[in-house]
RNA sequence: GGGGGAAUGUCCCGAGCGGCAAAGGGGGCGGACUGUAAAUCCGCUGGCUAAGCCUUCGUAGGUUCGAGUCCUACUUCCCCCA
């Protein structure tokens, strides 16, 4: 009931897809929802949650496979955790989390909806996506009617024998009523939105497949149709680091918050034994081809990461800005050029007349975070403008340092930032 | 309700006789080697108008020339007994 059986062969486009392509980690019942998936009437949620101000490449393989589903027939609804958030996920466990107001929850909820929409199709349609919101029926529950209506289905013996409850009890470890409830809450919402909209399907991550199954059991118990989970395995790096963490914080999928051309460096700094996988998982080329790609060796592996950068960037912010991420890419590290298409930051020309000191400029073109740390870089020789490196700290840039009107500032070899006069 | 612990550099873990900008890891950043990779080696990892000054050890007071370290109260978390 949970990995896939040796001898199942999927007949639909979708579950044959994601299989192939390393979305699928476990399944609750793979001829099942393989028969709805064929038989076109396959309609699946994903639940995110509203605690951050976009969406970032953790949530990418998700948002993926809702495309993979509205491309094969299928209908995606991403379920906006707009309930679920004010309660909070205690499963970080160390404090209590602090409580998002709801003008917050509301903002960050249209922001990710604007990136949902360069995946999915919304509309009316039967396959278009619908994003609904659990807040819309979780703040109106009553406790009373809640535990008569619903309570009295959930088995605390089952849910003791799950294996996230379980290890909790075994080590020791306490576990809140809340998290308890936070089960409850979800499997509730898989129930809600089979009335709602129809849907027999929840997706989700590997540490999902607890709550998820609750939600299948909930459901037989109040009457739905017969309802499945799939859960896709948990992301990391080859090297075992959590997936879309940089020094700068999460990889975000909206160009205010991270602009095309360091997306695009995201994934052109793939590690070799990532890019096949990768590949799979957040490109839709075809299998023929990634094949092809991940097959190269040595040096030759850099053109798949282009390609893999190029798809990426692509899907997020468009066909345009991922070529001219790669242009710019291309004459930054092969011609050793300053292209204009570097993130630029202006600094008013009055300073520059004063004489800017180097250490200042660097904190102004946000390369570092402190003239402190700038100088330590100096020592380190981590420092270069215009492409020499920087060896005395007192050093001030002047007009005579322009180059067509910049300055290129670089720390280390990857990152690079104009400085233009305005 | 009673008793006993714990909170440290705002990324995390974690040492710290009353002289502390505070040991050691992890992570991160930079350098060398490479292919904008990995592995390996080296350096750095409070702020500033920088041989000086300022701000940090749960919060607020106190003792002291001097407090992360001692005292008091408070907050939060953990453990044992009931």
């Amino acid at each position: 009931m949970s990995a896939a059986p040796q001898n199942f062969r999927p007949q639909s486009d979708f579950l044959a897809t994601l299989m192939e392509r390393g979305y699928v980690h476990q399944c609750s019942d793979f001829e099942g929802l393989d028969a709805k998936a064929r038989a076109g009437d396959l309609i699946a949620y994903i639940g995110f949650d509203c605690t951050a101000p976009s969406l970032h490449v953790g949530h990418l393989l998700s948002i993926m496979i809702l495309a993979w589903l509205q491309r094969t027939g299928g209908k995606p609804v991403p379920l906006m955790g707009g309930g679920t958030t004010r309660v909070g996920d205690p499963s970080g466990k160390d404090e209590t989390r602090k409580l998002l107001p709801v003008e917050t929850i509301d903002a960050n909820k249209a922001a990710m909806r604007k990136v949902f929409a360069k995946f999915l199709q919304f509309g009316d349609g039967k396959t278009d996506a619908v994003m609904p919101d659990n807040a819309e029926w979780l703040t109106r529950l009553n406790y009373i009617d809640f535990l008569r209506d619903v309570g009295r289905h959930f088995s605390v013996n089952r849910m003791m024998s799950m294996d996230s409850v379980k290890l909790r009890l075994e080590r020791d470890q306490e576990l809140s009523f809340i998290e308890f409830n936070y089960m409850c809450l979800q499997a509730y919402d898989f129930v809600e939105l089979n009335k709602r909209y129809g849907c027999i399907a929840q997706m989700g991550g590997s540490d999902q497949w607890g709550n998820i199954v609750t939600g299948i059991d909930l459901g037989r118990r109040m009457g739905t149709p017969q309802l499945f989970a799939l859960t896709s395995p948990l992301l990391t790096t080859s090297s075992g680091a959590k997936m879309g963490k940089t020094a700068a914080g999460a990889v975000w999928l909206e160009a205010g918050m991270l602009s095309p051309y360091d997306y695009w460096q995201f994934w052109r700094n793939a590690e070799d034994a990532d890019v096949g996988r990768f590949l799979r998982l957040f490109t839709f080329l075809p299998m023929d081809e990634i094949r092809r790609l991940e097959a190269l060796g040595g040096a030759e592996i850099n053109d798949a990461k282009k390609i893999l950068a190029n798809e990426a960037t692509a899907l997020v912010h468009g066909r345009e800005a991922a070529g001219q991420a790669a242009e710019t890419a291309r004459k930054t590290f092969e011609e050793g050029v300053a292209a204009d298409t570097l993130p630029t930051v202006e600094i008013p020309a009055a300073e520059f007349d004063a004489g800017l000191g180097v250490l200042t400029a660097f904190v102004r073109a946000g390369l570092v975070a402190s003239t402190g740390e700038a100088r330590r870089q100096v020592k380190g020789g981590g420092l270069r403008v215009n492409d020499s490196a920087v060896d005395d700290e007192r050093a001030v840039l002047r007009d005579g340092d322009l180059r067509d009107g910049a300055i290129k500032l670089s720390l280390g070899k990857k990152k690079h930032v104009l400085l233009k006069a305005k």
